[in-house]
RNA sequence: GCGCGGUUAGCUCAGUUGGUAGAGCGUCCCCUUGACGUGGGGAAGGUCACAGGUUCGAAUCCUGUAUCGCGCACCA
């Protein structure tokens, strides 16, 4: 043992400095080329025949900044992509964001309103669109940026955006195959239109709000016969019948006849249906059909050939009705119209009750159901040459099969619920901002193709696609598709994970299934990783009005990117929301700090000695401890196998605090300062061998601070620590 | 209404195929010993939500209940 002045560098006599470290390393990686796997077989650290492992990043929103969400993403995933090259996969991580459709156009829109009070068609299209880009392109840099502070090992020369011109080919292609096929087609039918974003969304945009709200029982005049109930009298002047269930005496007598009515002023034709649709103990037991703004009043109204009878336009307000209702607000003309009921002596009852009211995920606007003529996806249609499957059936197919697994196995459950009770999917939106829907019109004409009509007087569908339709084929959009011929495509799809949010599970994960299968006829991931929300310590939702958001930037500041990272992968499985605080952190910045100080005690214990790996003459007690720490170390490469990250890091952690350093370092230093030679280099090779292996097995986790001791290692021939083999090979027993 | 998940130490959570309950943080006591006070040693603290059942044996498997949370559907 060295007296006095130890021989090491003099950087680990202060404690560990994760600000000064961790842009320094990460500049090393990058400039290492070691991100984009192609530079890895180039360099010999990667065979050129090693088994490929890809992931497609999910694109973040190019709405902002990163949050701790992604932040535990970026996590999650870094360890899974560095753990599979140091186990010499030809590892691929492929970076990306997301043009966001609506949630960019409406955030830009409240942007220039506030600072400028324009709206967006006091700019046009075409600089509206230029403003939108900018947004996106200030936002895009924030992100990536974030991402790399984070320690995120992308390959960045492979980054894609999911409205750049690659992709755009890629959504043109896919919807020109679609449309040929039937599976695209433009319809009049009941949609989900947002007022306040001025646009139609599907049903998976929708989220629904418990509010109270007032449940009306009247009847449209004196001698109708039956009284009906609604939370909505605005609607009623749309009315086109009553529907009562095919067995309720009380109506029986009333079904086949019509009644023509005044009400509130606007003339109506009501038809008394039955329909076993309708519940007899709800209510009155009836039900006032209005087709034009209601789903399932249009079912009905379909089924008995009833006209649709429009009262309520875009802006929500009414179309119909002399000058006491037409032009009002949808809420005004309620008021007046339940006014009039009173009055006129026809309200039956009042009375409060909950409802769950439809808004829009993104504009927060209460949805009205009107129709519209939009473009949709059959999900229902038979595919020809696909053995007269749907696309439902695709969907369902390789989950069925256990040809992609999902983490955690319940959501399996959750998905064939969804996919089952899938109706047709609207792709089309009244926005600027995204794929411009690749058909043409001239007159009656309609034209469809992937380049525009080479002929004059064509003019494009002004409407622009959902922004899932071209996340869907983001893992083969950003892997060169339609270009069949690609090498990236054919060695890295499909890809081996999917890792994101159980939360767009349908949204996301769904829609990619959807497209790959049928545009590919292959799955797009082998599995999927559903990972939770991050909530604060009290597990409440992080956000602005509690004030308990953690940015992670913040937190990689302070304590060290390191440190962020493991706090947000342990105490966490698939499927599970985790919990964060500061506190959580701080105690992996002290992780952080052991790791170094440990690293301090055996490099200045063993400087004497000269590292060798394939040391032989262990003591029997030192052959102990190796035995007990492989089969640690073992244990811990086949939870990584098994996606098992939490319990891998915890035992990592466990180890070398607990074990190495509390027990088996105290128990060395009377051993290091004694007089047996023998006991002495034996301890001593230990001491740096399972230092040297803690390094590389926490590296995934804590990738800066393990570089950092690594480059102090007194490792022959070494390369960089994030393409040093995995020192576990064999896991089985 | 249908489905899913949670309920384990004060707090946050582990607990792999059933075999005497674990960690971190917090609390209390001790240690300014040469890697580290961002530390070390020790202690207190649990009818594993409840009730049945299966079993030699249940936190773990089964049934039911309570409770919290989530998803879907309904929402006239």
């Amino acid at each position: 043992m060295n007296n006095g002045q130890p021989d090491i560098n003099p950087k680990l006599l202060s404690p560990y400095n994760p600000e000064e470290t961790e842009g320094r390393i990460y500049k090393l990686w990058e400039e290492s080329g070691f991100f984009n796997p192609d530079i890895c077989i180039e360099k010999n650290v990667t065979d050129k025949d090693a088994e490929p492992f890809s992931i497609v990043l999910p694109p973040p929103n190019v709405t902002g900044t990163l949050h701790i969400g992604h932040a535990s993403m970026l996590a999650i995933e870094d360890i899974m992509v560095r753990f599979a090259r140091m186990q010499g996969k030809r590892t691929l991580w492929l970076p990306g964001t997301d043009h966001a459709a609506i949630a960019t156009q409406s955030k830009v829109e409240k942007i220039i309103e506030k600072e400028e009070g324009k709206r967006k068609n006091d700019l046009g299209r075409e600089e509206f669109l230029k403003r939108v880009n900018t947004f996106a392109q200030d936002s895009h840099d924030t992100i990536i940026d974030q991402a790399k502070k984070m320690g995120a090992s992308l390959d960045w020369s492979r980054e894609a955006f999911t409205l750049d011109d690659k992709r755009s080919l890629a959504v043109r292609t896919a919807f020109k195959k679609m449309y040929d096929d039937g599976l695209i087609y433009r319809g009049n039918r009941i949609v989900n239109w947002d007022p306040k974003g001025q646009t139609v969304i599907s049903d998976d945009e929708i989220v629904y709000e418990e509010r109270k709200a007032k449940l009306y029982t009247f009847k449209y005049s004196k001698d109708f016969p039956i009284s009906i109930s609604t939370t909505r009298p605005e609607t009623k002047v749309g009315d086109v019948a009553v529907a009562v269930h095919p067995e309720d005496a009380r109506y029986k007598e009333y079904v086949g006849k019509e009644y023509d009515e005044i009400f509130c002023g606007v003339p109506i034709h009501i038809k008394i249906i039955a329909d076993a649709a309708v519940e007899k103990d709800f209510g009155t037991g009836a039900l006032g059909v209005t087709p034009a703004h209601s789903q399932i009043d249009a079912d009905i109204a379909y089924k008995h050939n009833l006209p649709t009878v429009q009262v309520i336009n875009e802006y929500a307000k009414m179309i119909v009705g002399g000058e006491n209702l037409l032009g009002k607000k949808t809420t005004e003309a309620r008021d007046i119209i339940v006014e009039w009921l009173r009055t006129e002596g026809l309200l039956e009852k009042e009375e409060e009750i909950t409802q769950n009211v439809s808004t829009a995920e993104r504009t927060g606007g209460i949805i009205e159901p009107l129709p519209k003529l939009q473009w949709f996806i059959n999900v229902n249609k038979p595919i020809k040459d696909r053995d007269n499957k749907t696309l439902k059936d695709l969907m369902l197919e390789p989950i069925r099969g256990k040809n992609i697994n999902i983490l955690p196995d319940r959501f399996e459950k959750v998905y064939y619920n969804w996919v089952e009770n899938l109706r047709d999917w609207c792709i089309s939106r009244q926005i600027w901002y995204g794929h411009r829907i690749p058909v043409w019109y001239k007159g009656n004409e309609i034209y469809c193709d992937v380049e525009e009509p080479k002929e004059a007087d064509w003019e494009q569908d002004p409407d622009t696609l959902d922004t899932w339709f071209s996340s869907g084929l983001w893992t083969f959009s950003t892997l060169g598709w339609p270009d069949l011929e690609s090498k990236d495509l054919q060695i890295y799809h499909p890809t081996t994970v999917l890792e994101t949010g159980y939360d767009i599970i349908f949204f996301w994960v769904a829609r990619m299934i959807l497209m790959s299968q049928y545009l590919l006829d292959e799955i797009p991931f082998k599995t999927v990783y559903l990972h939770g929300l991050v909530r604060d310590a009290q597990g409440r939702k992080m956000s602005k009005s509690l004030g308990n958001i953690i940015d992670p930037l913040d937190v990689a500041k302070k304590y060290g990117a390191d440190a962020v990272r493991m706090s947000l992968v342990m105490g966490t499985g698939p499927g599970n929301d985790s919990k964060m605080s500061e506190d959580k952190i701080k105690s992996y910045k002290n992780y952080a700090n052991k790791l170094w100080n440990i690293t301090r005690f055996v490099l200045s214990n063993t400087n004497e000695i000269k590292y060798n790996d394939n040391f032989q003459e262990y003591t029997k007690k030192d052959k102990e401890l190796l035995t007990e720490r492989d089969e640690i170390f073992k244990t811990i490469t086949k939870e990584m196998e098994e996606y098992k990250f939490y319990l891998a890091g915890d035992k990592i952690y466990q180890y070398t605090w607990a074990r190495f350093a509390d027990i088996i370092i105290e128990e060395s230093k009377p051993i290091l300062n004694g007089e047996n030679d023998e006991d002495k280099s034996s301890r001593a090779q230990f001491l740096l061998d399972t230092l040297i292996k803690i390094n590389i097995i926490l590296h995934p986790f804590m990738p800066f601070v393990t570089e950092e001791i690594w480059s102090l290692l007194p490792v022959e021939n070494k390369n960089l620590l994030m393409v040093t083999p995995w020192p576990i090979n064999d896991t089985t027993n």
